[in-house]
DNA sequence: ATACTATATTAGAATATACTAATATAGTAT
DNA sequence: ATACTATATTAGTATATTCTAATATAGTAT
């Protein structure tokens, strides 16, 4: 297996490559898992589900969709991928189901989405 | 103009929702920031380039490509994204183009990045 | 000038994402 | 039972994303 190298310069510094690669490595599984969170909170509907979410304690799928002026099927669709990550939880009353952030990724959400100002 | 609901229920709490709307809408540009970051740090290439950087000062196009394994095209188009959006800076020296992270943005990533570990 | 190297850009294809519209599921009320 | 409500799911469409392959740009070297 010859190296890979996506140029043809004289001096690579093979030492520093294989360093990051294997930082990056190193961190594989953690560095997915972020992948995947971020791609979660990148999406308008998402975050602000998310950012009610942890103002708000819980609320049912119709009052986030009444929130976002949005139809309830789509509404529903994002909750199923945080759902299904792990970022919320829900519990049924009857016909209503209430989300809720769940608690041991709380703290994470806090610090990822309220910290996360930019200095400008 | 009569008010949107999602479904049929008898009591909506109008106030609760009213609030909540106004809420993210106080925080309308920072989330739109939001959303815009998270959107590019939710991607596998990009996730590792920006941790690349916050480590190790700066690196060309071709260290990065050799590194993630990955030709040169599609690493100067997740470049030029986060160039873009502020992200990093580049500077030549000769033909070859060096890649940093902006000092504005340091902080604001680094929380977010490294910050970012489950609790699990 | 020509040849070569590093990077950027473009067009196109394959895939992923996010919605709409329709339908399914499950609980409530009569 | 039937009718109604809240939510979930599915199929389909429109759009966005990310790659490959080819080409452009700009610097270096001869």
């Amino acid at each position: 297996m010859t190296k890979f190298t996506a140029c043809k310069r004289a001096s690579v510094d093979t030492l520093m490559i294989e360093s990051a690669q294997d930082m990056l490595e190193a961190v594989e599984i953690e560095l997915a898992e972020k992948v995947k969170l971020f791609a979660l909170l990148g999406n308008e509907v998402r975050l602000k589900t998310v950012l009610l979410l942890l103002n708000v304690e819980r609320l049912c799928v119709c009052d986030i969709a009444d929130i976002l002026k949005m139809n309830q099927s789509p509404i529903s669709q994002h909750l199923r991928k945080l759902r299904d990550a792990g970022i919320l939880e829900n519990t049924r009353e009857g016909m209503t189901i209430y989300y809720a952030v769940a608690n041991e990724k709380r703290t994470l959400l806090l610090s990822i989405v309220k910290g996360a100002n930019n200095d400008r």
